[in-house]
DNA sequence: TTACATATGTAGATAATCTATCTATAATGA
DNA sequence: TCATTATAGATAGATTATCTACATATGTAA
């Protein structure tokens, strides 16, 4: 009955794809920089991001690359592709639609005027 | 892949209640009022909005009576308890809490000024 | 040597919403 | 009169997103 479950409900890919815009990153990386950019609001679970970022590779809207963190361990870099710059760009504006029609309803109007 | 499944994922119950806090509302009534006040952008379904009002009732934040449309038909009114009041304010407040968190990651800052 | 931070990953559970279907009556139009 | 649409409420089952929990492995600090 919490409802509130994850806070991101639907948005998640947006904000990482919205990160990936800036530079390219490696998965733990996306946490904790949406973590410091969002106040804290918002800190991913390993086990919701990297099934998200192995899905947006499949879809060609990532692509990945190796780098060498130290002589073992290794980062997995994402970059943003044009595909998925197009669908970042649709995202912020449905959220943007999203969020004004919640305004209206909570602002309480009514939604067109009686002439 | 379309990921915008129904838009409105997890605010809900939040715009159900905000409807009935202006007024008593029955089922239909509030899938069109949200409809009108969205600007189409919600549209409830029926099989979406009938579960969480029997919820709601459920969890005593709001509670039905009867009412005659006309001889044959009866509407079910649901009425905001004052627990549902409550739920309401904590869920308008969840909600500018994440609008503006990621609005802060679309705006691309820097989440605090390093010094 | 114990613990924590870094780093990536998968399996299974849970919750929210949707699709699809069902039952009824009233009103409208062909 | 017959078909369609609007009104009104409801449930079963599927889908999807995210979470919890676990697994693996290295580097670093206490």
């Amino acid at each position: 009955m919490t409802t509130e479950k994850g806070l991101l409900s639907g948005n998640t890919t947006m904000l990482i794809l919205k990160l990936l815009e800036e530079k390219d990153m490696y998965g733990y990386q996306i946490i904790e920089e949406l973590a410091k950019k969002s106040d804290e609001t918002f800190r991913l679970k390993t086990g919701t991001l990297y099934p998200i970022l192995h899905g947006l590779e499949n879809d060609d809207l990532v692509i990945s690359y190796d780098e060498n963190a130290d002589k073992a361990r290794v980062r997995k870099y994402y970059h943003l592709t044009s595909k998925g710059k197009n669908l970042l760009k649709k995202k912020q504006s449905d959220w943007n639609a999203y969020k004004n029609a919640v305004n209206r309803v909570l602002e309480g109007g009514m939604g067109y005027a009686i002439v």
